[in-house]
DNA sequence: CTCAACGA
DNA sequence: TCGTTGAGG
């Protein structure tokens, strides 16, 4: 089934939100969805809906979640998951663009019935209306919360960026984050109290693993592009792979079979990365046009987003905070 | 995510 | 007894 099965071979350990500092490359898919959730799950809709019906719980989410990270003195980087094809995701005309040919792209997948193709497109774009992740993406320029658009998986890229030392930390509850490289992961960010740290290096070493190695455990496990073997968890894995060495030879000792095995394995090894983005940590956030965007141009109750905008200027305003303008 | 049942 | 699974909240 999963992810949480990572959580049992993953070094966590709580950290005070006193000892994060940096940069922080969000997988924003993540991050919106579980605001997303919560927002709609305990405020009645008619305070997001707008007269035509667009639902936009993302904006109330956005305004409640950023304070987290201004108030820790942590600036978060925004990285979205990327369309299926090369085309620049930076205007409009081509994100509509982008998103006719990820349904032929899933049309294909599903005529070819190639699962993995069909689970990795979905898991990218599906939650997600095209709308929300527009007004989400508007309202962090307006905040000038900086936005990369990842090729593919947003979670590939933003473990990329911290492998070149472009971020310190990626933030996501997702466990994948391991497996894509990501040295150092933040979890907890969206909730009450201090985060959790996933160590990368110190998971390796723990269970005297390489990177591949975990990946390969990862895949007997299953994760979410395959399903993995039937009877297989998290110390199977592990042992199973101490003793054989990889993937291919743990199979072939247990007579089982995983599907698309070297497809997952190339999606972990070499993912789809870019390194051509740039981003200022230097917020200089526009606090009054924000909250009309909000307010005025979305009709959002303005109750919902009063103490998140105070929190945002307080927190702007602090003394101390010389990134701040 | 927690918990109970089940199979090795 | 341990590890995995599957249901339920």
């Amino acid at each position: 089934m999963g992810n949480a099965a990572l959580r049992d071979i993953a070094v966590i350990e709580e950290i005070p939100f006193d000892d994060v500092e940096g940069v922080v490359a969000v997988d924003a898919h993540n991050w919106l969805y579980r605001y997303l959730t919560t927002t709609v799950k305990w405020t009645s809709s008619e305070k997001y809906t707008t007269a035509d019906g667009t639902e936009v719980a993302n904006l109330i989410g956005i305004v409640q979640g950023l304070p987290k990270f201004f108030e820790n003195d942590i600036v978060p980087v925004m990285v979205f998951d990327g369309g299926p094809s090369e085309l620049k995701a930076d205007e409009i005309e081509s994100r509509r663009e982008q998103r006719r040919t990820y349904e032929e792209q899933l049309e294909v997948a599903r005529e070819e019935g190639d699962e993995l193709a069909i689970a990795q497109l979905e898991s990218r774009t599906q939650r997600l209306t095209p709308e929300i992740q527009e007004t989400s993406r508007e309202l962090l320029r307006l905040l000038d919360v900086p936005v990369v658009e990842a090729p593919a998986e947003g979670e590939a890229q933003a473990a990329h960026m911290v492998r070149r030392g472009d971020a310190d930390y990626v933030g996501s509850e997702d466990y994948d984050a391991l497996l894509f490289g990501a040295p150092l992961t933040l979890r907890q960010l969206t909730s009450k109290g201090d985060p959790e740290l996933m160590d990368l290096e110190a998971t390796l070493a723990h269970h005297d693993l390489t990177l591949e190695q975990l990946i390969d455990a990862a895949i007997l496990i299953g994760t979410d592009f395959n399903e993995g073997v039937s009877g297989i968890g998290p110390k199977t894995a592990i042992s199973a792979i101490t003793e054989h060495g990889d993937l291919w030879s743990v199979l072939e000792a247990r007579g089982d079979h995983v599907e698309y095995g070297d497809r997952v394995r190339a999606l972990f090894r070499e993912p789809n990365v870019s390194d051509d983005y740039a981003f200022d940590p230097d917020l200089d956030p526009d606090l009054e046009a924000a909250r009309a965007y909000v307010v005025d141009e979305w009709s959002v109750d303005a109750d919902e987003v009063a103490r998140g905008f105070e929190r945002i200027e307080e927190s702007a305003t602090q003394t101390g905070l010389d990134r701040w303008t």
